[in-house]
DNA sequence: TATTAAATTAAACAAACGTTTAATTTAAAC
DNA sequence: GTTTAAATTAAACGTTTGTTTAATTTAATA
């Protein structure tokens, strides 16, 4: 789907109302007025309320497993560096995506299947299965411990951001978080060498 | 508050409506049908469909101080038991408790300041102290190494639980999580191990 | 410049929302 | 058995919801 700067600017818009107030507790008035633009618009652009969030989500998902395999194959570094290099590529496309998680966090809570959830179920194993078999590549090279739960490797990294997230308010408090750069930094370097430390202690450790 | 039977009837039905569909996503009608009363009760008995909700959330977050402070005063045990008790304790609750949670991630998100999410904060605030000063003891003891960014342990732990929670659909995919006793079997065993070697791995870790 | 299609608008739509009312039923106290 | 308070009800309240309509403006094409 092609997008003219109008819609763009509406799924822009859209994106911070839902992430902040939910997909029901926002309105398209809400949208219109804050993007400027007539009720109408809206329908006349995306079809429904419904489908917008839909173009929304495929939007922001789009090249993750890219990423991924870009890193996975320079195979001149060693497992462990690698490793430390998905983690922060990772920590910061999702940081850089969070609107978005949030808004399929709550979404898939809901039982309503949905064609654009099913296509997010769909990437997610697909990066899951890629990142499985480095590790096990890892571990048949002899870099990598055996005896870790593979499967639980990506929600304590992903799991880890999102607490620190939906928390932010207390983590806020905590630190001098203050404002969204502080925040950003403190993602890109402290939180990132938490998590490969705890990653790379877990697959170092022999049980 | 004291409620009679009526109340915690209303209270399980909300529950399980405002987590599966948002807070705005559930009207008071649905909650009425399903508990089988009238409309007008939950004005009557609570005032508002929003005082309904801060009810809940204090009813259901009693006592997590409590438990924490009794296993760390089990002094016979060492710091590594005390920990993985702790760790096996917070999970259990929290998957009792995850619908609870699950509402108050996505009401926090929410800018809309809140009495009871700021009694929320403050609870937090008390258990993260206390377990720091746990792990802190136990560094001045000499079982747990330094170098550990502990404000970052409760998130992990915390955070791995609820990616798991809100991907339940694909990890019921990949494990055989057909039913609920199965996935909470999962939790107890699985994913406590999983989450006690991980933290056990990075506090016995040498940087 | 005239024609045609796309973009934009204000207004209206029915449906659903949370809450309140006023009347009635139920249960407890005397 | 009468009185009194609590519980329950159906109906109505005014708003707000997402979407559609039909008219108008803007921009591109011929």
């Amino acid at each position: 789907m092609e997008l003219n700067e109008k819609q763009i600017q509406i799924l822009k818009v859209a994106e911070k109302l839902f992430a902040k107030h939910g997909f029901e507790g926002t309105s398209v008035r809400q949208i219109a007025k804050k993007a400027d633009i007539n009720i109408a618009m809206i329908s006349y652009y995306f079809g429904s309320k419904e489908k917008l969030l839909g173009v929304l989500m495929i939007n922001r998902m789009a090249n993750f497993q890219v990423d991924l395999i870009s890193i996975i194959q320079q195979e001149d570094k060693s497992y462990y560096q690698r490793l430390d290099l998905i983690i922060a590529m990772m920590l910061k496309r999702i940081h850089a995506n969070r609107r978005i998680y949030t808004i399929i966090h709550s979404e898939s809570s809901k039982n309503n299947r949905n064609l654009t959830l099913d296509h997010y179920m769909a990437q997610k194993r697909d990066n899951f299965k890629t990142l499985e078999n480095f590790i096990i590549s890892g571990q048949e090279a002899g870099e990598f411990s055996k005896n870790v739960e593979i499967t639980l490797l990506l929600p304590t990294l992903i799991g880890t951001y999102f607490h620190f997230h939906y928390n932010i308010e207390f983590f806020k408090e905590i630190y001098d978080l203050s404002d969204e750069t502080k925040i950003q930094k403190y993602i890109e370097t402290t939180l990132t060498t938490h998590l490969q430390n705890l990653i790379k202690a877990l697959l170092s450790h022999e049980n």
